[in-house]
RNA sequence: UGGGGCGUCGUCAAGCGGUAAGACACAGGUCUUUGGCACCUGCAUUCGGAGGUUCGAAUCCUCCCGCCCCAGCCA
């Protein structure tokens, strides 16, 4: 792709100019397949000194909506991009693709067409059959002209008569056999409103847009490899002054997730995820939500590549860069999800001690901040076992570990509930003199203060599928038949270290030993709420995994 | 049985006639007040298959096999 594009600078094709653009429809959410089409325009036109364009293409008013404009731009400017002043609609073209079709009915090179979607189905043959020719194919210039006029007047009703361009009926591409590029619409037009009642189709919109914006290369997906003939015929055709090469690359594919319009508009509609924004989804602002980082898309765009085999990239791969680029500047805070007790019994009861924390061990820019640390604390309820095995090395009866930043403890002994359940750990510590005399702690426990936490609602995701490949839809299987029960868990009664008090909105972090964490939107003062970003890598999970296994 | 694409490690992916990069994943190990991070080691005698050309082929030729896309007045 880059190469093809150095070959054409380095021929001096188009006076060795770059110009890309990214053309989204306004007819839903930007997600990561996006982004990597935004990454590869934007990053093509940088790479050669060019520019790119945003350009929203606009032909199919029945299904966009300005909703839609604005959260585009708002995604594209969240992962980093800028367009300048170079925000375009195909729509601003519709007067100038008109004069176009004009030309087109003139040089005898389309025309208008009277049968219904039907017959121009049934005419257009099939894909071993050549098509055969319209009744109306042969119509004057003067009668075309007559009616294209007419139809843009407003004269006739949805589907009365559609312009085609006249190729080739019997042409092996289905694209080049007369294909239709304007269609009666009588809809109002989220920009144009009334103006058009005519709209122009994809494959006509495209080519004449590209050319106006002076496009040098048009990079799209590989489903229109079958359209580039018609997108070159018409600016040939035309004598367009400035023509583009397209392009294509294979989309996107992650695996656990689906990528298609049409099956997240499903997961919203059918309210199987909270919204677009859900942190679940794959969408732009979903990822957003959920904690992900603009630069740690960007990165992943850029380690899975481009090319034209199409495949499943493992999503392990998306959060590997997203744990890259988190480790590098997320604070690092102690919180606790699902709390135990901790006493220390040797610890005066009305006595409270601050310890430096370092902030970010990975950046000492960052700088310490103080955590509160008392005789009543609450640790992780899975940090401690009372019948620990072999390879457990955290907190058991007789064991003695580190609390972090504050000291050792040593466990003596239990409190359990009415059904047997721990609930109550009680531990002596080891004031410094004394703990230098003991063997080596093998683990570091996170902890808060039980009188100096503060509250709150955690929310732990997990991938949305439970197969790789739930698009794949053979042997007549829903997708939605592979949706994760376990996708969302609600853990209330957290406790998070007092620091957090100052934490806003969108604000990330890393909570030691867990995993990163975001505050959500839903916060309220008192109440606030964190996303589970990504869990850190964890070694035991994985010892757990193959000893039960 | 029409046309257009694509087949290199579990997953992405370099390679473009000179003897298989890299990343993720995985497996071991070192370090460690995060079982995190970092670091080290291992991981395709082989490039969908079979022939052929060549001193030499993943790269060129032939045939075969497999997968994806196209019959919207969607993009």
């Amino acid at each position: 792709m880059r190469a093809a594009v150095r070959d054409d600078v380095a021929a001096g094709k188009n006076e060795g100019r770059v110009c890309t653009r990214f053309p989204p429809e306004p007819n839903g959410y930007l997600h990561i397949g996006h982004a990597k089409a935004i990454c590869l325009n934007f990053g093509i036109a940088a790479e050669f000194s060019g520019r790119c364009n945003l350009r929203f293409d606009d032909t199919n008013p029945a299904k966009e909506d300005v909703e839609y404009v604005e959260s585009i731009q708002e995604d594209v400017r969240w992962l980093g991009f800028d367009w300048d002043d170079r925000l375009y609609y195909a729509s601003d073209y519709f007067e100038r693709m008109y004069a176009c079709a004009l030309e087109l009915i003139r040089m005898e090179k389309a025309y208008v067409d009277s049968l219904t979607a039907e017959e121009i189905r049934a005419y257009r043959g099939t894909l071993t059959e050549p098509g055969k020719a319209s009744p109306y194919r042969d119509r004057s210039v003067e009668e075309n002209l007559d009616l294209f006029e007419r139809m843009r007047a407003g004269e006739f009703d949805d589907g009365a008569h559609v312009l085609r361009a006249r190729i080739d009926m019997s042409s092996p591409n289905l694209n080049m056999r007369d294909p239709t590029i304007y269609r009666i619409r009588r809809v109002r037009h989220h920009r144009t409103g009334g103006e058009w009642c005519i709209y122009p189709m994809y494959d006509f919109a495209h080519s004449l847009s590209d050319s106006f914006e002076g496009i040098t290369h048009s990079i799209c997906t590989l489903e229109f490899e079958d359209h580039r003939p018609l997108y070159d015929w018409f600016q040939e055709t035309l004598g367009l002054p400035s023509r583009s090469q397209q392009i294509e690359f294979a989309r996107l594919n992650l695996s656990y997730t689906v990528m298609s319009k049409r099956k997240l508009l499903q997961l919203v509609r059918e309210g199987l995820v909270g919204g677009w924004d859900d942190p679940r989804m794959p969408t732009l602002c979903g990822l957003r939500r959920r904690g992900y980082t603009p630069a740690s898309v960007r990165n992943f765009c850029e380690r899975i590549g481009v090319g034209k085999r199409d495949g499943v990239v493992d999503v392990a791969l998306l959060e590997h860069t997203l744990r890259e680029d988190l480790n590098a500047r997320a604070p690092r805070v102690m919180a606790v999800l699902r709390p135990l007790r901790l006493i220390i019994d040797n610890y005066p009861a009305d006595k409270v001690e601050m310890f430096p924390a370092v902030n970010n061990p990975e950046d000492p820019s960052a700088g310490t901040r103080e955590v509160a640390f008392s005789r009543e604390l609450l640790i992780e309820r899975e940090d401690f076992m009372e019948d620990p095995p072999k390879k457990f090395f955290r907190l058991a009866p007789g064991r003695t570990v580190r609390l972090r930043y504050a000291c050792l403890v040593t466990c003596t002994g239990v409190v359990k509930d009415e059904r047997g359940e721990v609930v109550e750990v009680h531990c002596r510590y080891h004031p410094r003199g004394e703990a230098e005399d003991l063997p080596r702690a093998r683990a570091t426990l996170h902890w808060v203060s039980a009188p100096h936490s503060l509250p709150a609602e955690v929310r732990l995701y997990d991938r949305l599928f439970l197969v790789e490949n739930p698009g794949d839809e053979k042997e007549g299987k829903d997708f939605k038949t592979h949706l994760n029960p376990g996708s969302l868990e609600i853990l209330d009664g957290c406790r998070l270290e007092a620091s957090l008090g100052a934490a806003r909105p969108g604000d990330g972090f890393q909570f030691e030993r867990l995993g990163y964490f975001c505050m959500d939107p839903d916060s309220r003062p008192g109440a606030m709420v964190f996303n589970r970003t990504v869990a850190l890598r964890d070694a035991w999970a994985k010892i757990v995994r193959k000893t039960s296994a």
